[in-house]
DNA sequence: GTCTAACTTAACCATGTGGTTAAGTGTATG
DNA sequence: CATACACTTAACCACATGGTTAAGTTAGAC
């Protein structure tokens, strides 16, 4: 939510531009940790491509890693994906008034 | 809005992943409609390049061209961009620090 | 008709991406 | 200690991306 570096905006709108990656996050934001193992096992690709797209959500901010024992650990760190709402929410204005009463709620809360 | 096919949400990511093209749509935001030479006009590229990216855009369903005589005027269409910022809605209670009043108004809505 | 401006397409190049299989590095476990 | 497990790295491949220059359309201007 801090530093808007532009190559940090790039890197996040990329790794999410991918369906196994955002399926990825999609698990880790249902079950808070998963090891890579686990959550490669729905994919019909091999571990390494697995890997790969891991890597790049690292890359991007939008997971971490933590190694215990054998087995790594990874977490959903969603705090790239505020900026990316935050650019897009200067377009707002463009898609017709009415947004879903959800981020209506959040913009008008007063806190 | 309406569907949410994954190939669509690919697309527009990966169009939003380039600060040219986020340029190329932060000036078609602050300025309803512009020629395609001018678009390209503050870039240090040569214009082909732009219009891979303006293909790009226009793939992904951002602007739209319109061709009048010899010039081509470009316009935002932000409307995939709604959808990108759903999809990223659903990860809000990872960051928001008002998270328990956020789930709360969720899960009690009546609607 | 000719010229020129506005845009597009073509051909090429370097680099990145998403996948593979095979080999490597640690860390439990028998 | 040997072996298997969890993950990583390496080497390779096909294809996409972002850029270039050069050539091709098409529509106004002279």
């Amino acid at each position: 939510m801090v530093k808007l570096d532009d190559t940090e905006l790039d890197r996040t709108f990329a790794a999410l531009a991918d369906p196994t990656r955002r399926a990825l996050l999609a698990r880790l934001g249902s079950q808070d940790g998963a090891s890579v193992s686990e959550l490669a096992e729905p994919f019909p690709v091999s571990l390494p491509a697995i890997l790969k797209h891991l890597n790049v959500l690292s890359d991007a901010g939008l997971i971490t890693r933590q190694k215990t024992g054998r087995t790594v650990t990874c977490r959903l760190n969603a705090g790239p994906m505020a900026d990316a709402m935050a650019w897009l929410d200067h377009y707002q204005q463009f898609w017709s008034t009415r947004l879903d009463r959800l981020t209506e709620f959040v913009e008008n809360d007063p806190s």
